[in-house]
DNA sequence: TCGTTTTAGTTGTTATGACAACCAAAATGA
DNA sequence: TCATTTTGGTTGTCATAACAACTAAAACGA
């Protein structure tokens, strides 16, 4: 049983994690931004009218969490939800324009977050470890 | 603004880790237990008699967040506390016999899910992930 | 077409993470 | 030694993750 936890894959994947995202939770402090709502915003900034359902698949959380994620971003008012012109279960996200422009705050502020947190290390290693990251989110399955 | 969520590393990270952690718990469901209290049972199999604030030490979180991990595992009869024998502010941590137990069954299952996820990649690429994730580590403090 | 299955969204519970605020005891230091 | 500061632990709040259960609408299929 020659197991050590500090050594562990798993440990250290969680703590370096842990870490990024509380950092990128107060680098958006005062614009009242969680790293989940930041990873919602991204989609609709690249693709507003998308439904819950759909978002949840692209941020890889299940439909629970993403609404809830969603009514903290719609009380805030940064998005908005109306009516699907043709499934009437389901909803189409829009950005309002407070949520569309927080773009050009955030982006900033996320890139450097990344670059200082990969200070010193070669961009190859950084493409190397996501690659890494990837694969074992794939031999997950 | 060329910033693509799906190729950021925080994402990635986020990604992985939750999934790595969701299948750890899984895993662990029979037992009850949550990789968070495994990684605090997995400290006192290599040291009983720490405080809680060693703990949190070593398992890199904050006083409330251990201290709430501990009365799950109290509750579970998994560990006990006993007074400080210098410090009348402290406790100190111990195993049950069915705590200590424990180890037998879960330390296997650990390790079986990291040789899963991480198949088909060469040892040496993984120690250079996790060298590199400490380095991100660091470079946030 | 009508009953069955699937899907989109919602609600509730438990465990965790960040953080502020608090108490009591220990450590410090003038 | 006595007042101040620090430290160990606790409690409360909000956001998130996993999961079960549920509703209504869409899709499917005999």
């Amino acid at each position: 049983m020659d197991f050590k936890l500090e050594d562990s894959l798993g440990f250290i994947l969680n703590k370096t994690n842990t870490k990024l995202k509380n950092k990128l939770l107060q680098r958006f402090s005062e614009y009242n931004v969680t790293p989940e709502q930041w990873s919602v915003l991204s989609c609709l900034w690249a693709q507003e009218g998308i439904t819950p359902k759909e978002l949840a698949d692209m941020i890889f959380k299940d439909k629970p969490n993403t609404n809830r994620i969603l009514e903290k971003l719609e009380i805030k008012e940064l998005i908005v939800r109306k009516p699907h012109p043709v499934d009437k279960r389901a909803y189409q996200i829009f950005l309002t324009n407070h949520g569309r422009a927080l773009r050009d705050e955030l982006v900033p502020k996320a890139m450097q977050l990344i670059e200082e947190a990969t200070m010193g290390i070669e961009k190859q290693k950084v493409a190397e470890t996501i690659k890494l990251l990837n694969q074992i989110y794939d031999n997950l399955d």
